[in-house]
DNA sequence: CGCCTGGTTGACCACTATCAAGGTTAGTGG
DNA sequence: CCACTAACCTTGATAGTGGTCAACCAGGCG
């Protein structure tokens, strides 16, 4: 709750992003690029687009997701301070990307990335970092859509959020979560209404506690993440 | 049933391998590596081992897996000649690899492929494509698993298979499946009898012929197409 | 020849989707 | 400042897709 100030709307400006530590973890301590502020639920790019920019996220929560001809909708990934996307080489978009919160993200054209890459090893080797941390989550997803029942989902999505390095409202024990009930279940191939269910059962077992509908208070981490793997941790009734 | 000539039992020879064409996608016409001959049903490795090798899939077909506490499987990948597995920079490899026939791999020790991807800016673009493919493919299949039905499914992975470049005992019109009805369950994210019975729907339909388990002929692509995204065009009855 | 693995089909049932209603919050305009 | 609206969230009732359990068949290998 610290990078929130200076909030001009929807400007552009050129700037050497000065950015936190928890995004050393790209190995890129500062990057130059133009940097625009959004507000919610704005789309920054639709699947089909040309692909010309990288993008990487300097403040809020953005959301990256494919359509089904029927509406059917997955998302594919929820990218958080620090974050990158748009990252592998194609000639246009695979996904559709909307901020979820107001947020800001800076655009590298991807030529240039390309002529940093070339010259610099450093990059280099952030840039596949950062590919491979994404290979890993996917994987990680896939094996969550393809195998786990509905309450492992959820149990593996909240401490996933328990456990991403603290940003904006996470403390460790409480975690804010921008994106609505929609999103999840999209993110997890599942329905709204399940995720509710799911939700107020865990509440009930007393693992979590739900201050408000986007704040979540963790009581019992272990039955948590247990729960994310073997849902019968989280046994019925009650 | 006819690749399984000239079975040397687990050899290892030195070699410049002689690839056929559809490795050019790869851009690397030719590697220099051991290359190892393993029976079906072999582990190259498994979860959690230190991943020091990268491998090129020379024959046969090789299945990427991860285990879930309980049993349960989901297959990640399905390698096929020409395809690159291990390459994302990791200390353990995050998934198990079997061949599911008789195979042989090439291997490359990941710290000579480093060294070979700073020298030489071909080979580099040739790594961060295979790295794209293979993200690309996650995408497709992390839509798959967390949204489409069971019929949907099975349409999709054969509309794949289908489309793969033609290798050994694919015309076009008919694709060698070499995997297991329970492995192709494992990548869909349902259950093997699940698979039989869209099968035998697919067959009924008239959309394929089933020559023999491992042996599937297309008869209406497009209406296999259609399905893959569409289950309603497979509507009941028949 | 008989076991064992893999494939197929059927009967049944459970998990989760769907449909529906009501509650809450935030944003908007009077 | 408050009424109104529209998202969003939550919970309940019902139904359907696909999982589970089980039986049987076929082919390969010891």
């Amino acid at each position: 709750m610290q990078e929130m100030r200076h909030l001009h709307h929807e400007t552009i400006e050129h700037t050497r992003a000065e950015i936190r530590p928890s995004t050393a973890r790209t190995g890129i301590e500062s990057w130059i690029g133009a940097v625009s502020n959004h507000a919610a639920k704005y789309t920054l790019f639709m699947e089909g687009d040309p692909a010309d920019h990288v993008y990487k996220v300097v403040r809020g929560t953005i959301c990256l997701y494919t359509l089904l001809a029927n509406g059917r909708r997955q998302v594919l990934r929820f990218c958080r301070v620090g974050d990158i996307f748009g990252l592998a080489p194609m000639e246009t978009y695979r996904y559709s990307a909307d901020t979820l919160t107001n947020a800001s993200v800076m655009r590298i054209r991807r030529n240039q990335l390309d002529t940093k890459m070339d010259a610099n090893p450093v990059v280099r080797a952030a840039i596949l970092g950062s590919i491979h941390d994404e290979l890993a989550s996917m994987q990680k997803h896939l094996l969550l859509l393809g195998r786990k029942t509905a309450a492992e989902r959820v149990a593996s999505f909240l401490f996933s959020m328990f456990e991403h390095p603290t940003y904006e409202g996470n403390d460790g024990q409480t975690v804010e979560l921008p994106m609505t009930r929609t999103d999840i279940a999209d993110y997890l191939g599942i329905t709204q209404e399940t995720v509710c269910r799911v939700l107020g059962q865990l509440k009930r077992k007393g693992v979590i506690r739900i201050t408000d509908p986007h704040r979540i208070e963790l009581l019992q981490g272990d039955v948590l993440e247990d729960a994310a793997e073997d849902e019968s941790i989280l046994a019925h009734a009650a």
